[in-house]
Formats: structure tokens, sequence, C-alpha cells
DNA sequence: CTTTTTCTTGACGAGTTCTTGACATCAATT
DNA sequence: AATTGATGTCAAGAACTCGTCAAGAAAAAG
């Protein structure tokens, strides 16, 4: 499975440093852009970034500002870039809750490390994702799955269609992207294929598998997985 | 009762920056000194700093080496001070592990900020050095590892393997992270190799090879280190 | 430079997982 | 009740993965 690319907000009110970060960061990265305070603090919730650059000079409210009202619901790391070099400015910005502090100029290369350095960070305090249900509890950081308890020994393949179920919980799933998703070749997937997997996985998963509390049956479309 | 306050360690080996450092921190935190890299590495230890301020230029050993030698078992932030501005400095500390780099000289207030926002990240990460599981106790500090108080000697490759896999105790690595995390080479590692060598640490650490108590085989996807 | 240790590679057997095809089951419709 | 189409189960062989051994290459120690 290919690992997602990171998403960064680039916040600034000329176009032309965007540009520039863009350009610059778009290899590595998902880059998203906004070019004012208002509209930074909405596209960090539409965007869910995983890191923010922020300048300080915009045009409706000042960097600090921002910084601060983000910190009210969210943790996500926030390098500030600002033509100010005063210490002032500086202290005012780390206080408020940024989390690094750049002064224009800088070099892109020191930027994209501070980058990596506030991923790391936010990577570490990231919440373990845990699926839970009536009695199966799936963590995805550990592959580790139980019912009531039991600790189950699921194979790579029912694995994985039991991962892209959850992904997609409670909504029907049909046999083609099932099958896709776990399959993942160019070829029209074979669905009975896909039966034995899951028959084998109720077998592990449920108590009476002709009875399945967990992955459903959808006559003529496909699977889904029970939520409530 | 009365809250103990925070420990900072600063490692810089001109005696004046030294005192002078010790004279703005120790209203607020309690000191700690070193003035070489083997000092600071010991001091680390026995004295658990809750954050380091680390000169780039010591006598003994490089900062960066200083670093990344920690960096092998704790997560307790590093700051870097020096007087080295080149980017490539700046970009070989920060990832090494480093998680600020200031350069000298620098305003006091700035550090106090920066010192601040590392210490409001390090509440959440905190990792111990020793590990201990079921009679396996792993000395990070020391690179020591004991088996039922038996001690036990692993080759560089072994220990780096064990390492990994504590870092993320209980979590599935895959061959591919394993392979990254200890041959670090640009192409993709090779897992029969990992294979050889995990077989190589099991026969030393487990009782019986075959049913590893420790270092588990998750079929398909990689291995993991059982917490429980 | 020689000895010792460690790393890497290839071969093989044992065990697991995947895939396939045959057949059973079920629900809806005729 | 029989037919039909979709779904579920079973079993067996193919394909793959894993662990181990052994031998040579490389690196470290003496």
């Amino acid at each position: 499975m290919e690992k997602s690319k990171l998403r960064i907000l680039v916040v600034d009110d000329e176009l032309p440093i965007r540009r520039f970060l863009n350009a610059a960061l778009s290899g590595e990265y998902t880059v998203l852009e906004a070019a004012s305070g208002q509209e930074a603090l909405s596209t960090v919730v539409l965007g869910h970034p995983d890191v923010i650059i922020l300048d300080l000079g915009l045009p409706d409210m000042d960097g600090v500002e921002v910084t601060r009202s983000l910190r009210e619901w969210t943790q996500t790391p926030v390098i500030v870039i600002s033509i100010r070099e005063g210490e002032t400015d500086k202290v005012a910005a780390l206080d408020a809750g940024a989390d690094d502090y750049l002064t224009k100029p800088f070099g892109i290369g020191e930027l994209m490390a501070r980058l990596r350095v506030a991923l790391r960070h936010s990577v570490a305090i990231d919440q373990e994702p845990v699926f839970q249900h009536d009695g199966l509890v799936v963590d995805l950081s550990r592959r580790m799955v139980t019912v009531n308890d039991r600790e189950v020994n699921l194979t790579p393949t029912e694995y994985d269609i039991l991962r892209v179920l959850i992904k997609h919980a409670g909504k029907v799933l049909t046999h083609q992207q099932l099958g896709h998703a776990v399959w993942d070749t160019g070829y029209e997937p074979d669905a009975h294929l896909l039966r034995v997997n899951v028959s084998n996985l109720r077998r592990k998963l449920e108590t009476d598998p002709s009875r399945p509390r967990y992955i459903l049956t959808e006559p003529g479309v496909g699977y889904r997985l029970k939520i409530n």
C-alpha cells in the first residue's frame, strides 16, 4: 500500500512567495495555500494540513492572532516566517503557540529541515487509530485484531480486506472496490476469490459465520462492515 | 505541594557561556552542566534533563554526533547553539535529531522562548532509557542487553534491529521499515538479510527460538516486539 | 599482516497462504 | 416444486514466505 503525501498549508499574501514555496515543496508534499488569516483558518478546518507555514504580515489579521486562534483547538505545528527580526516579535509568536520562527530571507534547505522537525513531532503526538465495535477491536497501528479479548491471527489478505472495510465502515463496498483495494492489479478482480477470503475472515471473526455480526453481505452489490 | 523545577542541561566547553546561561536560567529551572560530549551523554543518563542546550563546537566530539547518539535511546529535546551559520550545518544538526538551531550570538529572550516551545513538546513524548519485559532487559543508554540476568552479546546489526523494535514496541514493523531503519541505504532493503539477522538475534535472546517470546513474526508483513 | 568477528549471500526444507474448481446453500421467481 | 443466479464452504495443489545452516567476503581487532 502506498503512503499518501503529508499536507502543508502555506499562508502568505504575496503570490510570488506562495508560488516559490509551492514549487519547492510540491515534490515531497501536498501543498495547500491561503492568502489571508481568515482563509488560513478555514483551510485548516477543511484541508487538515499536517503542518502550517505562516507569514506574520497578513492583510486582515496579525499572524500571532492566527496562531493563537489555531491553538484553541488544534496542535498542528506552525512555522512562522517573517521579515521582522526583532526579539519581541519572535517571543510573541513562539509564546502564542508557534513551533518555530524563521526570518526572511531564509534558505529553502533550512526551511525543509525545520519542516521535517515539525513533522517528526506531529507524528509522535499523533493518536493511534483503533476501530472498535461490539467486541471486535482492530488496532490499526499495531495490526492487531481481537474478538471479545481473544487475539485473532489474520493472513495478509484477510487483514487487507478488513482494513479496507474499516476505512469505509458502515458503507457498502462493491466487489470491484474491495478487489481493487486489496489486489491492486490493473485487471478486473475476481469476485469468487473475494468470497473465499471473506468466508475465511468470517470464520475467524464471527461466532456464527452463517449469521454474521460484523461483515454483512449486501446481495448483488458487495459487503459492508456493521457499525450500529 | 511544591512543583519541582524542570531540568535543563547546558553543554558548552566555554565556562563563561555556561556561567551566563546558568545565571539566566537558574531562576526558573534547575541547570545541569557539561563541558564535553562524553560528559553530556553521561549527564543525560544520570541527570535526566527535560531539555538539552547543546553547543556544536565541543573538544572531544562533534555536536551532531552527540545528537545522533542521544536519539538512539531518548527523545529529550535538543536545542543546538552554534557560531556556524551555514545552512549545511543547520540541516545536518536538525536532521540528526535536533529540535531547534540558534546561531550565536542570540538574544536570551529568544532562547527562553524556544526553550518553552521545546518543553511544551516534551510533555507529550517521553521514553524510558531502559526497556523491560518478561526477563528481557535492554538498557538503551548503555547498550546492554540481559535475558534472565544473563548478559547477552549482540553484534551492531543485531542491536540496531532490537533498538528499532523497542522504539516501536508492540507495533508491527514491516520488513521495509526495519530494513530502512537499520541499513539506511537508499535502496530497497533485502528481506532475506533481515530474516537471517532476526534468526541470529532470536538464537541469542529466546529460550526456544522456534517459539519466540519476544520477537514475534507477523506473517507476510514483518516483526513486532511483544509487550503484553 | 594475521586472526577473529561480523556481515552477506545462496540453498534448502518446513510451514503457511493463496488460488482454483467442485459442490452446497439460499432467496427470489416462475 | 423447480429454476436461476448469486453466495458460501470445502479441499487440494501451487506459490510463496520464513527460518536455518553453511560458506565466503568484508570489516574490525590484535
